[in-house]
DNA sequence: CTCTACGAATTTTTT
DNA sequence: ATTCGTAGAG
């Protein structure tokens, strides 16, 4: 029982949390407060001071990577392996009760996972079907939709249709979406954690039995629960509230996608016996830092209430800079990291963040140009690739029959002649006798429903699956992978692919191989099923995993979505603009524009030392130059941290009549003027001189308006 | 079936 | 600007 080293380490109120007694516990945990650390000694602390059995232990988080690192930390402070734990992300273990439990959860044990690509072309093959215009209805829209109600609990069958059209249709929709994924095996991400949920619900023995099972429930970044996970979370600790959650509610910047920050404060309702611990020394982040991050949440309301301090000094003033356009503001920043460099600092200690992945090319450019080694993250990931979606096409075909997603994706890939017309005939008698696309194709087949050369292209397709299923019988997962690559005749089709860029792809076919036979099963520990089986599983639900090539040093360019969690010495805050950030689209509501706030804080909170934010006074934005204001966040932060930086005058001034218009002076962008009829409004562009002169107003009343000076009486207002 | 051309859209992202 | 998807021609 090494209960020093579990305690040691910790300060007061991360002890405090650590060794809560058993019941509803919430960790308020600040950014850089040691959120992982409580997570990962709580539960080292029920095992080996509580006496808890590793069995009993359920550890819940949203990322893979988070999951990962909680494991392999519980492993050093434990000093053994944790196979017996149950740590994963919500929606792996939402995979592994199904699988577990296929027949009672009403699927298919060929189920498989698809992604949210796999998603939409489903429904846009289902519109199609349907005969709904694409305009009309999106299917992206669509897609949405059915997630949204989902990831609130809701079945088609319990939608109402409220008597409008609009409605009646989307629920028709709805319900046509579910009963093909039903009649093909598919389970899209939404519906493992519904399914999951539904599976403890209905079955008294099953929650009966986890429930016995799991003796305590911890979960991550609990602020990012949407409802049907934190049901699935209620289920399983049902009248006994032995859930210990860690989040922070300044840090909830998924709420377009469904998380509802209002858990915790339903968590407190119901639990109202919980144990409440702040943690709120940061030791990450110098005085200055968090001063600036404290000052911009508290513009926020209906906060829970935390202030970050620190042990550690001020450090240095944030920086601020206004930059001419956005080449300047690249400039400007491969500048500075050029000159941290020199001073000996290392890249990967050097972040870009930006609100939109548009903005990173800029950087990009004059990174490469200044001979700076950079990563971008967020990018296509691997197992995302056309190519590689396609190879698993093959390989879940193989495993399974009717998913018809993969079906279509393979059928002509490479082209076998077999064109659109036959393969209409193929859909419509699915369609008619409600079969999957293989059945369907059996039928068209022995009823020569096409012509008789379709018909063999047909009739090879089906051999080569089914030939290819014999084949790979009793073969290693790898050899398994690389039978269907290259009998499927997609390696050719890809290295003889000159314009496409086919030689990439069909290295990347390769290194698919490679990554078969680097699969560790042993790590996804599910006895009953395939090697390939868990394979396929792995590459829908942690796709991610593979561009871990961090050993180089270099600068990190990502989205400040893609950020939380991480934290680096030296921070540029980028686009720093009003209808950049905060977005534009989320400026005329409440809500997600204190959403943008807390991505800010985030943001900020991300500098451990240097934090330097810039705008840019002029931007190129979907081909046209704007003129934004400053972003509203900026004014927020107390003025005394900050120390504007100006370059040497000479530098950088831009041409006249280049980049930046002139003004006649009286009249700046951003300037909140008066006109008599239409009111108040903000200057947005201006062009002209002389009596040419004009600019266009965003007025609050009637909208944006293009006025002459000379004409129109504006005056300046506040 | 493949190639070109035109039009529309265009935060954030994990699973 | 750029990308992406569809429609129409070759």
């Amino acid at each position: 029982m090494d209960i020093t080293k579990i305690i040691t380490p910790l300060n007061a109120a991360q002890r405090a949390a650590v060794t809560a007694p058993p019941g509803a516990t919430l960790v308020l945990a600040g950014a850089g407060s040691g959120k992982t650390r409580v997570l990962v000694h709580r539960i080292a602390w029920q095992i080996q001071v509580a006496g808890l059995s590793p069995h009993a232990v359920l550890a819940v988080t949203f990322t893979n990577k988070a999951a990962k690192e909680m494991r392999s930390r519980l492993e050093d402070l434990l000093n053994l392996p944790a196979h017996a734990l149950w740590i994963g992300t919500f929606h792996g273990l939402a995979h592994r009760l199904l699988r577990r439990h296929a027949e009672r959860s009403g699927l298919p044990s060929t189920f498989q996972v698809m992604d949210s690509a796999d998603q939409l072309r489903v429904i846009k093959r289902l519109l199609n079907t349907l005969g709904l215009d694409e305009a009309q209805w999106p299917a992206k829209q669509l897609q949405w939709h059915i997630n949204a109600q989902k990831d609130a609990g809701v079945r088609a069958r319990q939608g109402s249709d409220g008597n409008d059209p609009y409605q009646r249709q989307l629920l028709a929709v709805y319900r046509a979406y579910e009963n093909i994924c039903q009649r093909s095996g598919l389970v899209d991400f939404a519906e493992l954690l519904l399914r999951a949920h539904e599976l403890l619900r209905d079955h008294q023995d099953l929650l009966d039995f986890y429930q016995q099972r799991f003796q305590q429930v911890h979960v991550d970044e609990f602020q990012d629960t949407n409802t049907v996970q934190y049901a699935w979370l209620r289920l399983l600790t049902e009248g006994r509230g032995n859930l210990f959650v860690v989040g922070d509610d300044d840090q909830s910047i998924y709420g377009w996608r469904g998380a509802k920050i209002e858990n915790i404060h339903l968590f407190r309702k119901h639990h109202p016996d919980h144990q409440l611990v702040k943690l709120e020394q940061n030791y990450r982040s110098t005085g200055t830092i968090l001063k600036a991050a404290n000052a911009v949440i508290g513009f926020n309301s209906g906060r829970i209430g935390k202030e970050l301090w620190t042990q550690t000094g001020d450090g240095e003033a944030i920086a601020l800079y206004a930059a001419f356009n956005e080449l300047d503001e690249a400039y400007f920043v491969v500048e500075r990291i050029r000159a941290w460099v020199a001073a000996g600092g290392s890249r990967s200690d050097i972040a870009i963040l930006y609100r939109s992945n548009a903005q990173s090319r800029q950087f990009e450019e004059k990174l490469m140009a200044s001979h700076i080694p950079y990563r971008v993250y967020g990018g296509l990931r691997f197992f995302d690739r056309a190519e590689i979606k396609t190879a698993l096409a093959y390989l879940r075909l193989l495993v399974n029959r009717t998913d018809d997603t993969s079906f279509e994706r393979v059928v002509n890939l490479p082209t076998r002649g077999i064109g659109a017309s036959t393969l209409e005939t193929v859909r419509h008698v699915a369609r008619e006798h409600q079969l999957s696309l293989w059945a369907a194709t059996e039928t068209v087949i022995q009823q020569t429903r096409v012509s008789a050369r379709a018909g063999q292209a047909l009739k090879r397709f089906l051999n080569l699956i089914n030939q290819l299923a014999e084949q790979a019988r009793g073969l290693e997962l790898f050899e398994q992978v690389k039978l269907v690559v290259e009998k499927s005749a997609l390696l050719a089709f890809y290295q003889q692919d000159k314009a496409d860029r086919g030689e990439e792809k069909a290295e990347n076919l390769e290194e698919l191989v490679n990554a078969a036979k680097l699969f560790d099963p042993y790590q996804n520990n599910e006895e009953s099923l395939s090697e390939l089986d868990l394979f396929l599983a792995y590459a829908a639900l942690e796709a991610g995993e593979m561009q871990a090539d961090d050993a180089a040093d270099c600068v990190q360019l990502m989205t400040l979505h893609s950020a939380k969690g991480l934290e680096f010495k030296q921070v540029f805050l980028v686009g720093m603009e009003e209808g950049l950030f905060p977005s534009q689209q989320s400026v005329d509501d409440a809500g997600r524009l204190e959403e943008e706030r807390r991505l800010c804080y985030v943001g900020i909170t991300r500098a451990m030392r240097g934090l330097c934010l810039s705008y840019s006074e002029s931007r190129r934005l979907y081909g046209r130059e704007t003129h934004p204001r400053p972003s509203r966040f900026l004014k927020e932060i107390p003025p005394h941290l900050v120390q504007e930086v100006r370059l040497r005058a000479n530098t950088r001034r831009p041409l006249p009549g280049f980049g930046v218009v002139q003004s006649s002076g009286q009249f700046k962008l951003g300037q909140r003027v008066r006109h008599e009829k239409f009111g108040k409004g903000v200057i947005l562009q201006q062009e002209g001189e002389g009596a040419q002169e004009r600019v266009q107003v965003s007025f609050q009343q009637v909208g944006v308006k293009w006025l002459m000076l000379a004409y129109a009486k504006l005056a300046t207002d506040g």
